[in-house]
DNA sequence: AAAAAAC
């Protein structure tokens, strides 16, 4: 089957040669004639199977006819992630070579001001995250009533993260007759009561996963002790041990591991990014860019990296934490060995671990192989560690604290800083001791940082300088800012409906009465019977 | 044992 052959249009078609591609993967042949006759699809397909073009080229090829009115988009494209939804616009940008058409990314964590400017003008093409796309809604700078296709992606991860609600309100938002593009890796009930309410007899597609992991990606465990220091040093050995390392991706459970990881890196002067969800977005998008780009080596990143972000020619995943759920073991060395090459998979295992590697090796059908000695698993150990409420990080910091500075003071001049260790892929030539001591200028001129995590403040809010030649923003959290009321919403439970009722913005006549300050009692969430009990 | 997402 050739692209030829799916019924797209000749300009669509020119930019897919163009693009170096003349055959369609399964999806892509399945779902692209049924979303030309415009009918509604449930596709079931992972990240990686193509699914992307998948919606983006008929869309192109259905948006040729028409134009575009104020404030009205054509398409809606519902995405997860800031990420996802900038990836999603990238293929926009590539396919619509010979087209004009105007495509917004509505994201949360930058400036309303472009994208509102876009809205006014008009635009084909509208790929969102969730809670900004409602934001702009609320503010009456968005109609959903002239929305003629409507592309559900990822559809599983919205409901893990919380979205089907807004999801189902974003549904009832589009009143017009419209065409449904629905995509999940997996479909648990509460995906089908939404595809059962608001799709209309759908053809359903459903593609094998892509080519099982174990045949492209080696997987193996290396042991560490339970002590955060310990899997760092791990870590170094297992990154200039590697083979064939081009670029690698280490992923952490934790955003404040991310933090500290990244910076235990960076000071043993490895090539390396940080990536998770309390980076500021300008951060995020820089530095993946720059990873992609290759002028990024290492990126240290949270589950936000681990679905569905195309980044092709990842030669190396290290978990540096077991992750607690096993399917995301799988994504996260998904991440390499794309496009059938192939790729490395090593995660560090410590006595704590035995549980979540047994659901591991239980899901993927398969005994991992160890690299050296196997770890002496110690499960009432980890009971107790978990019992005491106390991890290795937070151990060593307590001890560490009489020295001022956390791991800064036994990392890098420690013992194993003695003995430079040589250079590996990825590493570049430590700076000079003057080069440490040199002031940081740059540094001083930025704003004051807070970090995410008050117990870490170091380790998350640090950053090296911004050199010359870096094109990569600092790692910088975003900056504090009072409670909202949506905080709670976990504690409370599912979140109220939005409604003109609600004060979210200041958008009326202000309240007169209570003057600016709220007294702190009235923002306590309302205790019920049933919590109290 | 977590992460993600709106000002």
């Amino acid at each position: 089957m050739q692209f030829s052959e799916l019924g797209l249009s000749d300009k669509v078609l020119a930019a897919v040669e163009a693009a170096g591609y003349t055959q369609p993967t399964p999806i892509q042949e399945q779902a692209i004639p049924h979303a030309l006759t415009g009918r509604d699809i449930i596709g079931i397909a992972q990240t990686g199977t193509g699914k992307t073009a998948g919606f983006v080229l008929p869309m192109m090829t259905l948006l040729e006819k028409g134009r575009a009115r104020a404030r009205m988009p054509r398409t809606l494209i519902l995405e997860p992630t800031r990420e996802l939804a900038a990836q999603v616009e990238e293929n926009f940008n590539k396919y619509g070579i010979n087209q004009k058409l105007t495509v917004a990314l509505l994201i949360g964590g930058v400036s309303f001001d472009d994208q509102d400017r876009k809205l006014d003008r008009g635009v084909d093409v509208l790929i969102a995250t969730p809670g900004r796309l409602l934001d702009h809604f609320e503010r009456g700078k968005l109609l959903l009533n002239g929305v003629e296709i409507l592309v559900i992606d990822e559809a599983d991860r919205m409901l893990d993260m919380g979205f089907i609600p807004d999801i189902e309100r974003i549904c009832k938002l589009i009143t017009k007759k419209h065409q449904t593009l629905f995509f999940s890796a997996t479909m648990p009930p509460e995906i089908q009561r939404i595809t059962d309410s608001f799709l209309t007899d759908p053809v359903k597609i459903e593609v094998a996963k892509p080519a099982t992991t174990a045949k492209t990606v080696a997987q193996r465990l290396a042991t560490a002790g339970v002590e955060a220091h310990e899997k760092r040093d791990v870590l170094r050995g297992l990154i200039r041990d590697a083979e064939d390392l081009k670029n690698a991706i280490v992923f952490c459970n934790r955003k404040r591991d991310v933090a500290i990881v990244y910076r235990s890196l960076e000071r043993h002067g490895f090539n390396v990014g940080a990536l998770h969800g309390d980076m500021d977005q300008s951060a995020r998008m820089a530095t993946l860019a720059a990873f992609r780009k290759g002028t990024l080596t290492l990126l240290v990143a949270s589950d936000v990296a681990a679905r569905g972000l195309d980044i092709p020619e990842v030669s190396h995943v290290f978990n540096f934490d077991v992750p607690i759920h096993a399917e995301d073991y799988v994504h996260r060395i998904g991440r390499t060995g794309r496009a059938g090459r192939t790729g490395t998979a090593i995660t560090i295992v410590t006595p704590d671990d035995g549980k979540f590697l047994g659901a591991i090796e239980k899901l993927i059908g398969e005994d991992l192989e160890w690299l050296g000695d196997e770890v002496t698993f110690d499960p009432e150990g980890a009971r107790k560690r978990r019992a005491r409420g106390k991890t290795g990080e937070d151990r060593e910091r307590g001890g560490s604290r009489a020295r001022g500075r956390g791991e800064s003071r036994s990392e890098p001049r420690g013992e194993d800083g003695e003995r430079r260790p040589r250079r590996a892929a990825g590493e570049r030539p430590a700076r000079s001791a003057d080069e440490a001591r040199a002031p940081r200028g740059a540094e001083e001129a930025r704003p004051p940082r807070a970090p995410a995590e008050p117990r870490a403040p170091r380790a998350a809010a640090e950053s090296r300088p911004v050199r010359a030649g870096d094109d990569v923003a600092p790692i910088r959290q975003e900056e504090p800012r009072a409670p909202r009321r949506d905080d709670r919403r976990d504690e409370r439970g599912p979140r109220p409906e939005r409604g003109r009722h609600h004060r979210d913005h200041d958008d009326g006549p202000a309240v007169v009465g209570l003057g600016d300050h709220v007294p702190a009692f009235l923002l306590r969430p309302v205790r019920t019977v049933k919590q109290a009990s």
